[in-house]
DNA sequence: GATAGGGTTGTTTTT
DNA sequence: CAACCCTATC
């Protein structure tokens, strides 16, 4: 493997895999590494120096957004390698793995040299690594595949329907919110019956709650079975892995340090692992950060009350405040500053800036969707030809239907652009179609995969694939077992010979059979889409596209040595690889793309120019938090992440109709935007009317331009 | 009894 | 764009 800062992005998966292997076998070297001088002085703030030169005991550091955090922890981390710390005694638990190979890769550069070993990546991936090692102290099969959340619900609703929940002629949870109330339970220490109470208090029954509680038993006994774990599951057994005394012992012996970033995105069973980890060291060196102002994954279960249980858990724990932004222009910081001030719930904090004044936020009131579509795309224009380059302006919706016709504009004018929201090209269904293939190879109890199989072929339905199933469940057999004579013959309507269907499931299959899970998954790939050609073809619409697609697949799975590798790289980096790239015509030289993006997948991002779209009630908040004082400040805070992505411009969008389902609706103004105080934004004067009445004092978003 | 096809519905945010 | 329900067909 290559050395030096030239690595692609598969590269760095690769190698980022391999490290965390070998931390198991190795321990902790004696011979500390050379690495370059490090300026430390010369590059952090006063308040950041003062971190990185008391790093022991635990370590509260509330960071404001743009205040150089991912500096003081990277820098962090080169100190105590240069302390001579060993990598692989140092764990940094990361929002998306995405951020820990980036962090990971910015100490590379600080020190000169690539520091092997370091536990990095996100509370999932760690978790999974070492479940992956003590599957058999938990009981788990060692080849189990990870669902992803769609996976995770088909299977509750297999659970139910085994249960008989869904012929119930009572209200019931579907599949979805019964999957949410388990998943609440898990991370956030609660009953069944309190995340009801909590969450749905609809479905605050008796008979509802014991319905649930049997469909979860079912749901946990086919986890079992089938070999799948879901995303809780990884928590949940690495904090069980924890407990068992052995397992704990040499996890502390290796791991001596530990820092978290985005600590208020944390939930209790991630911090009730972390803390278990610390605690095993007498040291108990653990430096959690965070910004209690940017706590947006409640939906997950995150709190960021976490942050001030940390104080308390931790008497003599050390507080640390960093708050020179270096990011934003004051006039964005004072917007910002203005907004986030209406929660009641927060740490009162105060943004220092120290670039100089530039522009004043912009609020843009536009008639409609469309007229905000062309604003932006004139706006992004104009921007460019002011020396912007487009990948330094972003687009961040609340939602990521928010950005439909934003995308068509944008098309149309020629402006590139990439899409960072929606489904993510693993969860396209052709890529998924591929995929269970792969998944069966590896697990072949896997039921969800074998029934998006048992789709595609064709005479095969519902009935006979569950027949098929619980012959392949019963027969504890490795994959090669499957294509003994006569194992997919069922016999239908009492008739000897084989159905059809299950005459064209093993015609299908047949090509997969010297395949191993040990193989490269390229190799398979090639062979899958051989198979599954003439069902996209006949099945999709742009079949091409998606062809191409999966050729695609096959080459991006090269850098993995098997299939376990790819698959579980695939279930834990789930939005590493860009949904759609729409590059302008036949230009010559490639531009960079303008980002659309959620708000969600924009956390820990910046860019020169920020657009925010939607801002209308019902949307930006959205509809579901009425009234509810907690939701509404949630939202506000997800406001707030957007706004302090932005350097140096800011544009708040607010159209004053918009098209539903049927016709055009008026859409009032955000709260958020209607509570700020008017000397923080700079409004177009000009007063728009809704699209209708298009006569006196309506404009256009080009006349408004004009006019400003 | 089982499968295929049509038409309708409803979707925040993500590991 | 997937999950549902209904109807036509084998």
């Amino acid at each position: 493997m290559k050395n030096g800062k030239d690595h692609t992005e598969e590269e760095y998966v690769f190698e980022f895999y391999e490290d965390m292997e070998q931390n198991f076998e190795a321990e902790a070297s004696s011979m500390p590494n050379k690495y370059n001088d490090v300026k430390f002085e010369e590059n952090l703030n006063d308040e950041q120096l003062k971190i990185i030169n008391n790093i022991k005991g635990p370590m509260l550091i509330i960071a404001g957004a743009g205040s150089g955090k991912t500096r003081t922890i990277t820098y962090a981390v080169a100190k105590l390698l240069t302390s001579g710390v060993h990598p692989n005694e140092i764990m940094l638990v990361t929002f998306t793995n995405k951020a820990a190979k980036e962090m990971i890769k910015r100490v590379e550069l600080l020190l000169g040299k690539r520091p092997k070993g370091i536990w990095a990546g996100t509370f999932h991936s760690m978790a999974n690594r070492f479940i992956r090692r003590y599957s058999q102290t938990l009981g788990l099969k060692p080849n189990y595949n990870i669902m992803d959340e769609t996976d995770a619900r088909a299977l509750m609703r297999l659970a139910m329907d085994k249960v008989g929940v869904s012929e119930m002629e009572e209200r019931f949870p579907t599949s979805k919110m019964a999957k949410n109330i388990l998943s609440y339970s898990i991370n956030c220490d609660k009953t069944i019956r309190e995340v009801i109470l909590w969450k749905y208090s609809d479905f605050d029954d008796d008979k509802i709650e014991k319905k649930l509680k049997k469909a979860y038993t079912r749901y946990e006994k086919k986890k079992e079975e089938d070999g799948l774990l879901d995303f809780d599951d990884l928590l949940l057994f690495w904090n069980r892995l924890l407990d068992e005394k052995i397992v704990a012992r040499m996890i502390a012996r290796k791991i001596k340090y530990i820092l978290v970033d985005e600590y208020q995105d944390t939930n209790h069973i991630q911090a009730e692992i972390i803390h278990k980890i610390a605690r095993l060291n007498p040291e108990r060196n653990i430096m959690v950060v965070g910004d209690d102002a940017q706590s947006i994954y409640a939906f997950r279960g995150a709190n960021f009350k976490n942050i001030l249980d940390f104080e308390d858990m931790y008497k003599d724990c050390k507080k640390y405040k960093i708050t020179y932004n270096y990011r934003s222009v004051p006039e964005i910081l004072t917007l910002a500053n203005d907004s986030i001030r209406h929660n009641q719930f927060q740490h009162q904090k105060e943004m220092k800036p120290t670039r100089p004044s530039g522009a004043q936020p912009f609020l843009v009131n536009v008639a409609d969707g469309e007229e905000q579509a062309k604003f932006i795309a004139n706006q992004i224009l104009r921007l460019r030809e002011e020396g912007y380059k487009l990948n330094q302006i972003a687009i961040l919706c609340r939602a990521g239907r928010h950005s439909l016709k934003i995308e068509q504009e944008l098309q149309a004018r020629n402006i590139p652009y990439v899409v960072r929201a929606g489904v993510g090209f693993f969860e396209k269904a052709h890529i998924k179609d591929a995929l269970v293939h792969l998944r069966i190879i590896e697990n072949p109890f896997d039921e969800i995969a074998w029934s998006r199989i048992f789709k595609m072929i064709p005479d095969l339905g519902k009935t006979s694939g569950a027949k098929i199933f619980s012959k392949i469940s019963q027969s504890e057999a490795p994959l090669e077992k499957l294509f003994e004579k006569g194992f997919f013959s069922i016999t239908m309507k009492g008739e000897r010979i084989p159905s059809k269907g299950s005459r064209n499931l093993l015609n299908h299959i047949t090509s997969l059979r010297n395949f191993s899970s040990n193989d490269n998954p390229s190799e398979i790939l090639n062979e899958i889409n051989k198979l599954i050609k003439d069902y996209i073809k006949s099945t999709y619409e742009n079949s091409d596209e998606r062809l191409e697609d999966l050729k695609e697949l096959a080459i991006y799975s090269q850098n993995y040595a098997t299939v376990q590798q790819f698959l579980e790289t695939l279930s834990l980096n789930r939005n590493n690889i860009e949904s759609k790239t729409v590059l302008a015509g036949n230009k010559s030289e490639i531009e960079e793309p303008v980002v659309i993006s959620t708000i969600h997948r924009a956390k820990g991002l910046e860019w020169r120019a920020v657009f925010i779209p939607m801002l209308c009630q019902n949307f930006f908040p959205s509809s579901r938090v009425k009234g509810d004082q907690e939701a509404i400040e949630e939202e506000r805070r997800v406001f707030y992440v957007a706004i302090t992505r932005a350097k140096d411009q800011l544009y708040l969008i607010s159209p004053a109709l918009l098209q539903s389902w049927r016709g055009y609706q008026t859409a009032d103004l955000s709260l958020f935007v209607e509570e700020l105080d008017p000397k923080v934004y700079r409004k177009s004067s000009v007063k728009i009317k809704p699209k209708p009445n298009k006569e006196s004092g309506f404009c256009t978003a080009d006349e408004l331009l004009e006019g400003k």
